[in-house]
Order: structure tokens, then C-alpha cells, then sequence
DNA sequence: TAAACGTGGGA
DNA sequence: TTCCCAAGTTT
């Protein structure tokens, strides 16, 4: 295989974007909490709430001493709220377990709650500088290109993370940085709709542009239609204990608020379930 | 392995 | 308008 990590550090020396967690000295915590706000939320959207999150928590601690409801409430509009749960409950055992440090090692790090494959290494590698294969959305379709010569990835695989691993150096602090620049050549060049394969660093090297840019099978899933969903459902409610809280909403004013009685119930009995929601009395409200 | 899980912006 | 896509994890 060509050596891709050269010419990827090289041009992440010259074309990385200024982001807050790229700041020396960004610490650990800071890292944490970026990445679950990162897991399927894009950049721009994290930015403003990562900085108001920090504000008010700087330490795991100071998050873990607060309500898991303060969790859900600060999280506001980023979606998947249940990562908001996680980051709590994630900082309730870094304050028991690991006296308020988040975790270096990879094996603790995954064995906290809403850390996998990815978010682990992540801080391990961004904010620790260990080297290990960091493999997201963004680098998949990155090797799915240059190297496989597909034109997007298949459905993520453990083996991903051996072939991030067969490209990285075996130096460190280089493994850190193409590790960093294979995920923003994903993100900024070689994008999932129209890559800009003239700016690409990998473009002389690069297997799916040498084939001719072939159309290869996409077995990816259609993304299931979001108005009027379950998970739709969900979102509304969950605003609206949100909006009131730390107030608990009459049931009745819950109910009120979407349409679909059997939906609304699933809607309900699901966050309940999740542990997003808590029910007393007549009155529904975020977790305390 | 596949399905579930929010929300918003761009094409 | 509709569809695609976004630094994933859990069950």
C-alpha cells in the first residue's frame, strides 16, 4: 500500500481547521465532552453548546454533582438526548471510580457509559497523545476511497480500525496527527457528496479516483422519515419537559401536545424507560 | 447485525 | 418538498 500518512500530515500542517478542542491545553474533560456532543451532531451545532457545558461544568465533578435533569436541560436542541444522560452518568463514575480523572486507558475508557469504539480512542489520542487507530464516519469514507476504491463505505466493522492502524506511523505524535487529518480530509475535502478531489492531498494516490470513479454498491440503510415518528414523538415531549423544567408537567398538558394517542404513550413510556423522563403522580418531569 | 435514537441545514 | 447527511452507542 502507498503511504497515505506523509502526505495526510502534511496537509493537515497547512489545512486544519481552528477548532476549540484543537486549542493547546483544551484538557481531558474538555475533549469528553465534545466528542459525545460530536457523535452525530456536526461541528458547527456543537461548538456554542460545548463552551456554555464547560462554562458551567469544568470538571467532572462539577457535572457529576448536579442533577442528571441539568444534564438534559443544558444539552437543549442537540439531539439524541440520551448522550446528555450518558455524559452524566459518565462523569458520576469518573468522580467515583477514577477520583474525578477522566480515564487515559482505552479499556476504562470504553468501559463508561455512552463510550465505544470510537469516542474512547478519541480522547485517548486527542487528548492524551497515545497512539491507537481513531476511526470515524469521516475516515471510513476516507478509506473506503483511497484505499478500497469504493465510493463510500459499508456498514462499520472492527476491521476498520485495522486498517486505520495498518496506515498510522509508528511514530507518536505523527500517529496523532494523521489520525486528526484523515477524519478533516473527510470532513472538508473528501466529503460524502461532492468531494473536492482537486484540493485532495491523496488525489495521486487515491484508489477509487485511479478506477475511474466508479459507482460501487451502497448498502446503506435509507434514513427512516423523521415528521411524524416515533422518535418525533419523542422529541416533542421531551421538549416540553425541557421548556419547564425544573417545573414537572401536568400529564394532561403532556398529553395535549401530540395528536397520536398510542404514540404519545410509546413516546412517554420510552423515555421512561431511557430514564430521560420520570413519572409521579399525575406529573412527568426529567430525571432527578 | 440491525434497528432505534433528534435535530437542523444544505442541495 | 424531500432527501441526505452529520467526530456513534446501545440493545
Amino acid at each position: 500500500m502507498q503511504d497515505l500518512a506523509t502526505p495526510l500530515a502534511a496537509w493537515y500542517a497547512t489545512a486544519a481547521r481552528d477548532l476549540p478542542w484543537r486549542r493547546p491545553g483544551f484538557g481531558a474533560w474538555g475533549t469528553l465532552v465534545s466528542e459525545f456532543m460530536l457523535q452525530q451532531t456536526p461541528v458547527a451545532r456543537v461548538i456554542p453548546h460545548l463552551q456554555a457545558w464547560l462554562s458551567r461544568w469544568p470538571a467532572p465533578a462539577d457535572l457529576a454533582a448536579d442533577a442528571p435533569a441539568e444534564a438534559v436541560r443544558q444539552w437543549a436542541n442537540l439531539g439524541y438526548p440520551r448522550r446528555a444522560l450518558w455524559l452524566h452518568r459518565a462523569a458520576v463514575e469518573i468522580r467515583d471510580r477514577h477520583d474525578g480523572v477522566v480515564p487515559r486507558d482505552v479499556e476504562t475508557l470504553l468501559s463508561l457509559t455512552g463510550i465505544g469504539d470510537y469516542t474512547a480512542r478519541a480522547v485517548a489520542v486527542f487528548a492524551y497523545g497515545d497512539r491507537h487507530p481513531v476511526v470515524d464516519t469521516n475516515t471510513r469514507r476516507v478509506l473506503a476511497r483511497a484505499v478500497e476504491g469504493r465510493a463510500q463505505s459499508g456498514p462499520p466493522s472492527r476491521r476498520d480500525l485495522d486498517a486505520m492502524e495498518a496506515l498510522l506511523p509508528a511514530d507518536v505524535a505523527t500517529s496523532t496527527v494523521v489520525n486528526a487529518a484523515a477524519m478533516e480530509l473527510g470532513a472538508t475535502v473528501c466529503t460524502a457528496r461532492a468531494p473536492r478531489c482537486d484540493a485532495c492531498p491523496l488525489a495521486s494516490a487515491c484508489a477509487w479516483r485511479a478506477a475511474g470513479y466508479p459507482v460501487t454498491e451502497d448498502r446503506r440503510r435509507r434514513q427512516a422519515r423523521y415528521e411524524g415518528s416515533d422518535r418525533h414523538a419523542r422529541g416533542a415531549v421531551l421538549r416540553t419537559l425541557r421548556d419547564a423544567a425544573p417545573r414537572p408537567v401536568a400529564l394532561a398538558e403532556v398529553i395535549a401536545q401530540w395528536p397520536d394517542p398510542a404514540q404519545r404513550d410509546r413516546a412517554i413510556d420510552s423515555l421512561i424507560a431511557d430514564g430521560l423522563a420520570e413519572a409521579s403522580e399525575e406529573l412527568l418531569r426529567l430525571p432527578r
